[in-house]
RNA sequence: GCCUCGGUAGCUCAGUCGGUAGAGCAGGGGACUGAAAAUCCCCGUGUCGGUGGUUCGAUUCCGCCCCGAGGCA
């Protein structure tokens, strides 16, 4: 819990790494404290997406409200301050509908997006700047753009490290279309809402064959045709959609006539690395309380005694 | 049976003209303010197959043995 000790409004956050259960416990939560869920991964908003971005499927959704699922066209772009905006509204409307927003998803920088009042740079991409800083690191290198940004804010040059491109550019994007220092706008962390947070933990191995398993399904399911459909409708490959896990890999295997095992051993590997850099965000996440895996009655009982300590007075 | 080539980190392999060894991948840790399922940073001690010998000193040279691959019979 965040910030005050009772209060009648609160959200409930449920994140943690792929496969390890949050659509169920979701449902779980909304039905429990009369909620609806708000979708908070950077996949599943797009449209199209269902088996690699494992969407809960038609039967879940029918058993609670679903917000953030399906809102972007696969051809479109879609950044963290549009998911800002948009989700935001929504889970205002939850509130104000008396019911609990149950924030669920594996996108940590989406959740923080709706926890905390990030300005991000209060910019958009601007994509003729974004192609010239590509031009110049390919032409002159990196350091280039380095050195320009020492200049123009040093602050955060000293912050960001000499190989990463994108907030390097990005530092340099914000300068160059607000005239503003990205070093300049600070924003407090501070929740704007009262919230619980929830994650199941599980040791590394049991995760990762979890995850590998999933993966199999994926194909059993016909990720490999999802893939297809959505290229012959016109989604290019380069796409941002088309970035997730499982979506990339099948394009490059696709290209390069790369085995279904071997595609499926990629997109495992991949899967992997990721749940590992989700795991290292939500360590950081306010308050979390890692779930204790007995059984599903036990686990909720136990997270309803927990918010109610704080709720019933 | 003989010959050849291998046996070094979880895997693939480099290397040590004799002074106890290092890459990639895997794995682990971390960062994250309009691409975030993205992007980026940091982390390498292991009976150098076993055993004798030569040597001040062997994973490195020599002998024998074990295991694997190939070749000749």
């Amino acid at each position: 819990m965040v910030q005050t000790n009772c209060i009648d409004k609160f959200a409930i956050v449920v994140c943690g790494p792929t496969g390890s259960g949050k659509t169920k416990l979701a449902i779980k939560l909304a039905n429990l404290f009369d909620g609806e869920i708000l979708s908070a991964d950077s996949i599943a908003i797009y449209k199209g997406l269902d088996i690699g971005a494992a969407k809960p499927d038609n039967y879940e959704k029918s058993l609670a409200v679903h917000h953030m699922i399906d809102v972007v066209m696969p051809t479109e772009e879609f950044s963290v301050a549009e998911y800002k905006e948009m989700a935001r509204k929504i889970l205002f409307d939850i509130l104000n509908r008396n019911k609990t927003p149950i924030i669920c998803g594996g996108t940590g920088y989406y959740i923080d997006a709706l926890l905390y009042d990030f300005s991000y740079g209060n910019c958009p991409k601007d994509e003729e700047f974004r192609l010239e800083c590509d031009k110049i690191i390919e032409n002159e290198g990196i350091e280039v753009l380095y050195k320009k940004l020492q200049e123009v804010d040093p602050e955060t040059a000293q912050i960001l490290h000499l190989n990463d491109k994108m907030r390097i550019v990005r530092a340099l994007e914000i300068y160059h279309t607000t005239g503003q220092k990205k070093s300049q706008i600070v924003d407090e962390k501070r929740a704007i809402i009262p919230f619980f947070a929830f994650s199941y933990q599980d040791d590394r191995e049991k995760l990762y064959s979890k995850i590998n398993a999933r993966v199999d399904k994926m194909f059993d399911d016909g990720l490999m045709d999802e893939v297809k459909g959505l290229i012959d409708s016109g989604v290019s490959p380069t796409a941002q959609s088309m970035q997730g896990i499982g979506y990339k890999e099948v394009v490059d295997g696709l290209n390069n006539n790369f085995t279904i095992e071997q595609i499926k051993e990629t997109i495992k590997l991949n899967t992997r690395h990721y749940a590992k850099r989700q795991i290292t965000w939500f360590k950081r996440l306010e308050n979390l309380q890692y779930i204790e895996r007995t059984n599903e009655e036990t686990e909720i009982v136990k997270i309803k005694e927990y918010i109610d300590g704080y709720t019933k007075n």
